[in-house]
DNA sequence: ACCTGAACACCGTTCAAGT
DNA sequence: ACCTGAACACCGTTCAAGT
């Protein structure tokens, strides 16, 4: 009503729709009446949804920070260990999180930070360019995967499809860890 | 019109429909016409979408073969390289056939079948339980997570939405030949 | 047991028209 | 430049009723 519809906006409405319902609240309708504006108006900000969920992606990834590439930074394996663990985070602090990343990152439509992070690092550490693309795809797909898988079981477990695992849900974490050390492990056998 | 509809007769459809169209053509409504029924009428063999998926995941996975796991067998790692290729190439038979698995395995429908195989695998070569199953999901997801990639890049290029790269798909074989090489070599050093 | 017919409650996208 | 109003072309699911 009151004022004009800027992008940001939008993205912002988005983001906290999803938070609060995850992928399935994510509907240009809802977007749309929670700024008190009609659906076609989000098109002429946004060429579609998938831009859309684009933006929101970005935002998701956007607190994993990138580790310093300056004189006294950790040794490259940790460096690898610490980006991996906090891309979870990223993807955990948002319901759907891992899957909408993995589907934007599919499209190659932002959410790429990430991988480009971890790119640099192994280049930085010695890694032949094209070995570090195929060590981060490996490491990033594992992350994604990993984390999709565990957000969709966690979801069916809030409907009530399936009993709620404490045990299960505190060995998730250190599953996680154990599998990025296997992936580490292969990075390192892996350096020229 | 002529006879009665049986699950099988559905599953086939949605999978020839999958194979004609990719996700996108599997829709209900379609399903039905194809046979000639009500859409409500699947609504009798199936208790929803999802777990028609489930049928069609099993179907696309069905062609992995389990390796010998006899006398005469291949070192574990040959096995493990073998079984992430076959899982590759199933995938890749039908469109949009990598995100459909990956979709069911995160909800615990059907499609196990290649996790299990890839456990057993590392088990039989004497990896502590827990460890084969951190393992194998890496396997998995990098697997899954790279086909879907590679497979939605290549329908973002047969739309026009982006130029198709002769290079690119000629390298992908390769890059996850490399990424199967380094999960392997990671495997290696988790032995205990 | 198996299916029809019809409805319900949704979707994303387009486009002329308004201001 | 920015938005409304209304339509188009779809979805999955339910359920009384038929046979």
């Amino acid at each position: 009503m009151a004022d004009r519809i800027t992008r940001a906006d939008i993205v912002e409405v988005a983001v906290s729709l999803l938070a609060a319902g995850g992928l399935h609240a994510l509907a240009m309708r809802r977007i749309a009446g929670e700024l008190g504006v009609q659906q076609s108006a989000l098109y002429w900000h946004f060429e579609n949804k998938q831009q859309l969920l684009a933006a929101v992606a970005e935002r998701i990834v956007a607190p994993v920070d990138p580790p310093d590439l300056g004189a006294d930074q950790a040794p490259w394996s940790q460096q690898i260990l610490t980006l991996g663990t906090r891309l979870r985070a990223a993807l955990l602090a948002y319901p759907d999180g891992a899957e909408l990343v993995a589907t934007m990152l599919a499209f190659r439509l932002g959410a790429q930070r990430p991988v480009q992070q971890i790119t640099d690092v192994l280049v930085n550490a010695g890694f032949a360019p094209t070995e570090a693309e195929v060590a981060a795809s490996v490491l990033v797909h594992f992350v994604l995967g990993y984390t999709t898988d565990e957000q969709q079981h966690r979801q069916a477990a809030a409907i009530g499809a399936i009993e709620h695992d404490d045990h299960a849900t505190a060995s998730a974490d250190e599953r996680f860890a154990r599998g990025l050390d296997l992936i580490v492990a292969g990075m390192t056998s892996a350096r020229s």
